[in-house]
DNA sequence: AATCGAATCAACCGCGGGAGT
DNA sequence: GACTCCCGCGGTTGATTCGAT
């Protein structure tokens, strides 16, 4: 099987990603949609956001983990927590689709925080994160419960070499916040309120005014930005997650909700495993 | 105040598979 | 069938943070 050579070897950008880096993906991606990752570098330049010089899928993990308007940021859930948890006893570790039936969050966040948080505490109560079968009491665990929750972190780290001056990598201030794919957007200027055509991008800026306002960028039709004053943002809860060909639609919590109470029902009602097994299945359709 | 080590998580890496030629 | 291109997945890495000592 053939496999391009990796991009990181031309001279193109490796470590973390900086404000100028994101809006130039953003924009582009605005502008021209998502795909086409590995030619995205060089369409790059001849539609004017030229010096993105990234290697595709570096563009394609950063839009996708982080820069999509639809990532739901902020602390997962009891409800996701659970769903998580039972969505791994059937899947196991296929990130992916678990990640499908949680709209709003990705595959890496999920796999993080399995690795994180919950695989060791189910180790911590006795159950094998991997099976999930509950392991022999005479068989004790050595488990690190974690102490308190950290508080996050954004800078972001350059993995391979020590920054110079001039690349150190930008600190990310703040994280994207909570946010749908129609989140709805309005300016304090009146007349740049998300109308007449204008595309509201839902994404944080990364410098905090003197007021810690969150400020957002706005392009108009032509994909110039126009803006990046202060908006006033609402989360409407529509999505059009990425559902791997699950056929997850609709509103983010009643989706969540559904696949949870679907499951739960399965639980009550039935102890079949073929059952279960079933369910399971459904969810890879 | 200084040091240490665990925890965190964005980014990287290699691989598999589908599609196209 | 053999090969290339591209995409997406899952495992891993490592800089940074922060609580404990």
């Amino acid at each position: 099987m053939g496999r391009a050579p990796c991009c990181s070897k031309v001279g193109l950008h490796r470590g973390p990603w900086t404000p100028r880096e994101d809006t130039l993906l953003v924009k582009y991606i605005q502008a021209h949609g998502e795909g086409h990752w590995r030619s995205l570098p060089k369409k790059a330049v001849f539609y004017n956001v030229a010096g993105l010089l990234r290697c595709g899928k570096s563009c394609r993990l950063r839009w996708m983990n982080y820069l999509r308007p639809d990532i739901k940021r902020g602390n997962i859930t009891p409800n996701e927590e659970d769903l998580i948890i039972r969505l791994h006893s059937l899947l196991g570790n296929r990130w992916s689709l678990i990640a499908g039936r949680l709209p709003g969050r990705t595959d890496n966040e999920i796999k993080n925080y399995w690795n994180t948080h919950l695989s060791k505490r189910l180790l911590s109560q006795g159950t094998d994160p991997n099976t999930h079968k509950k392991l022999p009491p005479d068989n004790p665990v050595v488990v690190r419960v974690p102490k308190k929750k950290r508080k996050k972190s954004n800078k972001r780290p350059n993995k391979s070499k020590k920054p110079t001056e001039q690349e150190k990598p930008k600190i990310h201030l703040p994280k994207p916040i909570r946010f749908t794919s129609s989140v709805q957007c309005t300016t304090k200027s009146s007349s740049q309120g998300g109308e007449n055509g204008q595309v509201l991008v839902p994404w944080s800026e990364y410098i905090n005014d003197d007021e810690n306002r969150t400020r957002f960028l706005c392009y108009n039709d032509d994909h110039d930005l126009i803006n990046n004053s202060d908006f006033e943002c609402q989360s409407h809860h529509h999505h059009h997650h990425h559902d791997h060909g699950l056929g997850a639609q609709g509103d983010s919590n009643d989706s969540l909700e559904k696949i949870y109470e679907e499951y739960l029902q399965l639980l009550k009602t039935n102890e079949d495993q073929v059952q279960l097994d079933s369910f399971a299945e459904s969810l890879l359709i």
